[in-house]
Parts: structure tokens; C-alpha cells; sequence
DNA sequence: AAGCAAAGGGCATACGTATTCACAGCCATG
DNA sequence: CATGGCTGTGAATACGTATGCCCTTTGCTT
């Protein structure tokens, strides 16, 4: 062993007075090695800077302590836009792994692109750990590849019991029923709703449908006319805004499938003179780090990344283990800050200009 | 080879008539083998769902096409709060290692931990990206070790020549002298500036550096009594700001050391009933997606994440080809918002209360 | 005193790939 | 027709670790 090559387990060995076999035992962890050696043979290893061959172990064992986390979005135009609640759920993700004693390979994907890429992964990886909304055929081809492949994987998202594997997701309809509640308590009866309420984007659906039952329970019909679609942006949210209030139909208050799309409708309401809180309220989801820098700061519906990425990991290890796992629905929680207030006395109407 | 194992080499050559040997030629582009011979390996190949087993590959050829970042930070008491910077960059990164074959290995750290762990990484990984702010003593120890145990590194920093490794950074002094130019030119004299100061911040230092060259330049001296500590928090750039006007000394404009420190320093601003930008420039640093929806939109020094991302990689890439690599210094770029305004005429005094 | 179990550790080998070397054909050259 | 370079492929092996199996030593039981 020269200089620069890294030592090996034999070189360990050597020093030590004992055989590989014996190296890799003690720093495993087995019992039929005495504590003496054991000590021994760690204060060497720890020495030389010795560390176990990643690539030899994984392969002689056949598992690789690695998960793989595969973040999928929707081709935007603006590529370098991720959404900022998938950015903190990967700090947890990773500071979990970390913790388990396991590596994270990441990648960031189109949607679009070709499924064998999983495979790839699949084979670096002991298991998958899949991001991003949305909820698309290919997306669904997709799992069922992965299924078919005995590949073990879990996918946050909204949980729908016949998709295959293991689903970690927020309560999307509690959200929603929250979000109109609180809205409901503040006095507020024309909710406006900005982002996507069709099966293809369940997370937001599911929103939407909490909202409505919310309402419904407070006797207030829901008006199809106050929904428009948004994507997660901020742009998205503005555009929202405008086309609501171009349609000239009153609203005292929105709530928006995400924190950015909240944001981006603030700053059209802004820009017709409309007050927030005063004389729209508005609740956004996700509760992103800038959702309290918002102006006025917002009100939203708080998903808990960290314990989300907790359990995406916890439950794949599971799966990995082959132990039963459960599809988890974690709660999500209002934040109330100051872009709701009750309506005031006086009552306006939105409406353009 | 049952239904569930991994196809490997093996099952390829048996079905293609060919020896193991010449289907591993084959799949890694060998020109020894012939076209046709190639197609039809290539074709058993795909229909088999077969990957070449990185671990038994990469301990094969002593190198794993994988790098790893290494993202470490201060460690603050709100733990869970990454800098949107870095997280904006980790994107990039990940783009351009996946363009270049690679792998990526992410892993978040406290700066505190146990430098042991970086030689870990460096096992698995052909190289490592170092990513995160800060200057400490630890730091610095690390360093010299990752470069005595010959292993490939690049960081992303203030550029440093005695710094050991490459080093890949934005021109700080470059930012803080355009900063200071762009408020200088609305009028501003009375500057202040939030962030540390001090060499234990590089980054810092050189951003105000930058700032007071530009207010000399225009026959303006800087006020130490104008420069507040803050790290990169909203709540600590709040609490900057807070502390600057509690000083009673006048001021006109704010350079923050980052946008997070800005947003923060403009919450404060707002409470004390100053107004962004008549009263008050505020010019922040990073251009973070969160810039734009500040209140009011942030003028800032923009980092070019995506080019640092491509450059940071490629540059590892080159070291670990054993090619010369230049220390890069990547241009900023002052993005001119609604936070900065020229000097109204009447000049208001920023007082507490 | 003989026998035996348990503890401790060595031997041999397998994991799946990439590479060095040797070798078989084949055409061209002399 | 013999020699010699090509071209394309197979045989053998090494990468560093983990593990099944077997052997030795010790200490204790009957």
C-alpha cells in the first residue's frame, strides 16, 4: 500500500496481527470477535483513516444503503423554478438518511422523460423515494413499472389506495375544510379558489373538495364561477387573480392550492386596489419560509416537511425490510396570520378598475 | 436467473452466443467489437431491462462517477431553515452532473461534526462539492485534511489563492462596489450596512468592502458606526435593522449582505414607519426567487446559481481528470427593483419611533 | 480424566464487472 | 506459399468485502 492508495481491510489486517475476515467482523460489529481485538483493530483502522469500500460491501452484500430520491416536475419554461416546499422537504429527506446510516443519490427529472432512468436508479439504489405533484398517465405508468420491477418505493403525494405502493401524503381535504372554515368563521361567503380542481392534479382537487365541503356544511353553495386554474407560481397566481376579477363576479376572499400561487394573486389584488385582509382574504397552503415575509403576511395551511421526510425514509426502510407499511396521512395545521381578517362592516365589490 | 434476480452480464452473453467479456465491451462502446455483434447485445440488453451494476462496476475500475455535496452550515438554533441560495444552486448541480453521467450524493451537515465524514464521502465519491458559507477554524482544518488525503475538491466561496483546492465564487467586492454605486448614484450617502464584517465571513467582508471602495470612489466615508452584525436569517436581518435605528445615528439606505437579511431589515423598517425606498434603499444580495415577491420587490445583487452550478461541476470534473483548473470568479449582477428610489427632496432623519 | 460445548478466528469463496493477454481467423504483402 | 499485421473474441483474473464453514483453543461438566 503506497502512500496515496487508500488502505484496505487486508492492510488492516496486517497491521494488526489478525485475518481480513476478522478486520471486517470487528468493524461490522459481530459478537464472535473478542472485545480486545475488536478495540484493537478500530484504534488501527481509525488510524490510517481506513473507511469500508463502499462499492465492494454494497456489492458483496447486494444492497447498496443508498436510497434514491427522485424528484419529477412539470417541464416549465421556467426550468430553474422548483418548488420551494419540495426544496425543504429534501433537507429533511437528507438529514434523515444521514441519521439512518443511509446515502441519498438525487436527481431531478422532467417528467417527460424515459421511465428506464427509474430503472437505473433502481439499481443503484435500495429504493426510491418519489417527489413532485401532479399525477399524470405517464406518472402512472411509471409506478406500475416500478411495481412490476419489484422495485421498493414510496412517493409523497395524495394518497389514493389503488395506486401501487406506499403513499406518504398531507390531508389535502382536512386543508381545505380548514381553510374554508377559518374563512367561514371570519364572516367570509364568496371563497374564490386558484389552482387546478380537476383528477389530475389530486393534491389540489382534494383542496378544492375541502373547501366546498366546508362551505356546503356552513350552508353556502359553492360557485363554479370563482375557481381558476393556476400552476404552482407565483406568475401562475397572478394571472389567476386577474382572470377572477376580469370576470367580474364579487369574491371576499381566496384561497390558493399553494403559497406562491397565494402570493402572485396578493400582488394583482394589490394592483386593483383591493385590501388584503380588509377586503379580500386570503389563505395559501405549504406554508413556505416566505409565506411569513408575504405582504401582509399569509395565512395558510401548514404541511410539516419535516416530519413528512421522516416518514418517507422511515417507511421505505420498512418496505426495504419487507415489513407491512401504512399508507400515512399526516395532518396539516392553519397558520393564521394577517392576510385574513373578518369582513368588515361595509361590504365592496371586486371588480375590475 | 429467476424472475426476480437482476439480469447481469452473464445472462446477456449466454443469450447472445457471446462471452461475458464482450458483452461488457460491448455496452461500454468498445470498438473492438463489431457493429453488428454490438446491436444485437445492445438489443438483448434493453429487452432484458439490464444495467450495468455500478458497485461491481465502479469497484472494478476504482471510480465511482459519482460526486458528492457536501452542504454544511452554521448550526443555528432554527435548524430546519436552509439557506434558498444554496437549495437554488443544489438544483443546478444536479442538472449538470446528471448532463455529465454522474451521480449525485447529497449530504447536509453541521459545521461542528466530525471532519471523519468527509473522508467517508470522499470514498464513495470521486470528488466532492463543498458548499456553504463561513470561514471557521474547523472549516479550514477540513480542508487541509481533504487535500492531504489527495482527494478531489472544489468549493464554492470567497476566492482565497492561499485557500487550498479550487475554488469557484461570485466577485463579492465586485457585488458590494455595484451595490454601493447603484445607491450612490439615487443620492444615497448615509449607507448602512448588515451582514458580519469580519474575515471569519469572507463573503461579507468582501461584499462591504466592495460597498465602502464605491462610497470612497465617490468622496463618501463609510461610518463604522453603519455597520450591523447579521447572519443570513429574516429574523436576524430584523433584528440588524432594529438595532441600526436603536443606534439613533442617520441613515439612508440599507445594503444587506442577502436578500434574507433585506426582507427582514424592511419588516423593521415598515414597524418604524420608514418607507421602502423614499426613505429607505434597500438593496439585498442573492436574487432569490423570494426577491421578487418582497414588499416592496427587492433590488439585489443576482449570483448566476445556474452558471455557478455547471462551473462548480465541471471544474471538480477536470481536477479529478488530473487536468489545471482556474480559480473562477463569477460576475454579479445588480437587478434593479422598487426597494431603491433616488433621494426624495426632503430628506427625513431615520430616528426610533 | 475424558469429553464436549462455546468462543474466537482463519480459509476459501462469491459478488458482477472491466481489463490484460492470448488466440483464431483473414487479407495483404513479399 | 509463408509471413505478418489486423480484427474480433474468449479465458483468466483482480477489484475489496462479507460470510459459510471448519479448525483450534479454552474451560467446564460428568
Amino acid at each position: 500500500m503506497s502512500i496515496q492508495d487508500k488502505p484496505t481491510s487486508f492492510d488492516i489486517a496486517a497491521l494488526a496481527g489478525v485475518s481480513q475476515p476478522t478486520v471486517s467482523r470487528a468493524l461490522r460489529g459481530d459478537r464472535t470477535v473478542s472485545e480486545a481485538t475488536r478495540k484493537r483493530i478500530e484504534a488501527i483502522a481509525r488510524q490510517l483513516n481506513y473507511t469500508v469500500d463502499k462499492n465492494a460491501s454494497n456489492l458483496r452484500r447486494g444492497q447498496s444503503n443508498t436510497l434514491a430520491l427522485l424528484f419529477f416536475e412539470d417541464p416549465t419554461p421556467d426550468d430553474s423554478l422548483i418548488n420551494p416546499f419540495f426544496l425543504s422537504m429534501l433537507g429533511s429527506i437528507t438529514r434523515t438518511c444521514a441519521l439512518r446510516g443511509y446515502d441519498l443519490l438525487t436527481s431531478f427529472q422532467q417528467l417527460s422523460n424515459d421511465w428506464h432512468v427509474d430503472y437505473e436508479d433502481s439499481r443503484k439504489a435500495d429504493g426510491i423515494i418519489l417527489l413532485g405533484y401532479g399525477d399524470y398517465e405517464d406518472y402512472r405508468a411509471r409506478l406500475d413499472q416500478l411495481e412490476a420491477q419489484g422495485t421498493h418505493f414510496v412517493r409523497w403525494g395524495s394518497v389514493q389506495p389503488e395506486r401501487p405502493g406506499a403513499t406518504i401524503g398531507c390531508d389535502n381535504f382536512r386543508g381545505g375544510y380548514d381553510a374554508g372554515s377559518h374563512l367561514i368563521a371570519l364572516r367570509r361567503r364568496r371563497i374564490a379558489f386558484l389552482g387546478q380542481a380537476s383528477s389530475h392534479y389530486p393534491e389540489f382537487e382534494d383542496r378544492y373538495r375541502g373547501l366546498v365541503e366546508a362551505m356546503r356544511t356552513a350552508g353556502i353553495e359553492a360557485d363554479p364561477r370563482l375557481q381558476v386554474d393556476a400552476i404552482t407560481t407565483e406568475a401562475s397566481g397572478f394571472e389567476a387573480a386577474e382572470q377572477l376579477i376580469a370576470r367580474g363576479v364579487r369574491f371576499d376572499a381566496i384561497f390558493a392550492a399553494s403559497d406562491l400561487i397565494a402570493m402572485g394573486a396578493m400582488r394583482a389584488l394589490e394592483g386593483h386596489g383591493l385590501d388584503v385582509p380588509a377586503d379580500i382574504s386570503v389563505v395559501g397552503f405549504d406554508d413556505l419560509p416566505a409565506a411569513s415575509l408575504a405582504h401582509p403576511p399569509l395565512t395558510t395551511i401548514a404541511q410539516d416537511y419535516r416530519r413528512a421526510g421522516e416518514f418517507l425514509v422511515d417507511t421505505l426502510l420498512a418496505r426495504i425490510r419487507g415489513e407491512p407499511t401504512d399508507i400515512a396521512i399526516l395532518p396539516p395545521r392553519l397558520v393564521v396570520r394577517a392576510s385574513t381578517a373578518p369582513l368588515p362592516a361595509r361590504v365592496r365589490t371586486a371588480k375590475k378598475g
